[in-house]
DNA sequence: TGTACATCAGTGAACGCGCGTTCACTGATGTAC
DNA sequence: TGTACATCAGTGAACGCGCGTTCACTGATGTAC
């Protein structure tokens, strides 16, 4: 016999899974995740705490969770369309700013957890953004996929975390005096990569 | 009547307190320093729980006492001496991950906490940090000690932070490799400066 | 269509445990005179 | 020198609380025939 939910059953599991997810977010850029616990995470859901179990064995399994389903799209969307030719770092930056806007607990999260306590995180999270950083290297360069990335752009990505975390912790004008001030730090890595193609 | 701890006392105190901040480091390179308790800490100090409140009111306060009596001094060894004249960032990267391999557990805590969950320790170890980075703008430059610090000087630190997250993870000969690594991740920036400076 | 059964998300009670904090106390060591 | 008192780091007992986890259960909804 085989059972399978309906999709509206299907459709109410995700909606709960979602919600412990988002409230996992929450609460830990507000005290960090690794302090978050499973009865915390479930009040702030609305739901019971032996109800967790449905969903995640433990609250690391919901931190993996996060990082493929929540943090894997946004990033996704750096790269998902072509960045305008002459100025792509530029346009990368200012994106993922928006992306602080719309969602700045998502990139708390991001940025807190790279370097964070939970190895599992920290490993999940390099490999997301190990993807971004070669996605951009095929877009510049039509580089073959196996083609590995240049430290050039691994340093721009680790310039850009640098930069959302500083701003996650000002607000209003500075955090664009800061974007500015990220863009200009770029400007010597583009001259160089300019320089190295030109050679090349 | 005025009372005063003797010598012997005073030395025995600071011991204690010491093997406080020491055990939060070792558990929190662990699993987080949000997530440590003062049971725990005393515990791995060998003192009473009770014990823990003859030195810290709270953890977050233990927290403030590690940035400013160890981190500080960690930091003040970067620049105490001059750096070589001709390859001076070179030189400072060098020495950062030499101090990984003195007192790993340290640097952990100042990559994992500078974005990490308590606003306070953000905020102390980024004034930290300033003061490395404006104490190297002065030692390059000469500078008026009023004088800003060039962002060229704040991209490099956050690419060494970066650069020290990524080996804290490594092993062996990898650590090598990410260092040499880092160093020429530099050379753009050093580049850029130059540059600047001889329109100067 | 009706009936018997399977699945499975959500639940409330209960458990043992470690937590942060309080309290009154000890004992060593300092000061006053 | 002796005596009375102050200071203060460290302590063990006790407290109430929230934690993670288990268990047996419910009820809605699916499948089989």
């Amino acid at each position: 016999m085989v059972l399978r939910a309906s999709l509206q059953k299907r459709e109410e599991k995700e909606r709960v899974r979602h919600a412990l997810l988002r409230a996992a977010l929450q609460l830990g850029s507000e005290h960090g995740f690794s302090s978050l616990g499973l009865r915390e995470v479930s009040r702030a859901a609305a739901i019971a705490p032996t109800s967790f179990y449905r969903h995640f064995t433990d609250m690391p399994e919901l931190g993996l969770a996060l990082v493929h389903e929540l943090v894997r799209p946004l990033l996704q969307t750096l790269t998902s369309e072509p960045v305008t030719a002459n100025t792509p770092h530029a346009t990368l930056v200012e994106r993922m700013f928006e992306a602080v806007e719309q969602d700045a607990e998502l990139v708390r999260f991001v940025v807190a957890e790279r370097f964070g306590s939970f190895a599992s995180l920290r490993k999940a999270l390099a490999e997301e953004l190990e993807r971004v950083v070669l996605a951009l290297h095929w877009a510049d360069t039509g580089a073959d996929r196996a083609t590995h990335a240049p430290h050039l752009l691994e340093t721009g990505m680790a310039l850009l975390l640098d930069g959302l975390g500083r701003i996650l912790d000002a607000s209003g004008n500075d955090r664009a005096v800061l974007c500015e001030t990220l863009i200009r730090a770029y400007a010597p890595l583009v001259h160089h990569a300019q320089t190295e193609q030109r050679r090349a």
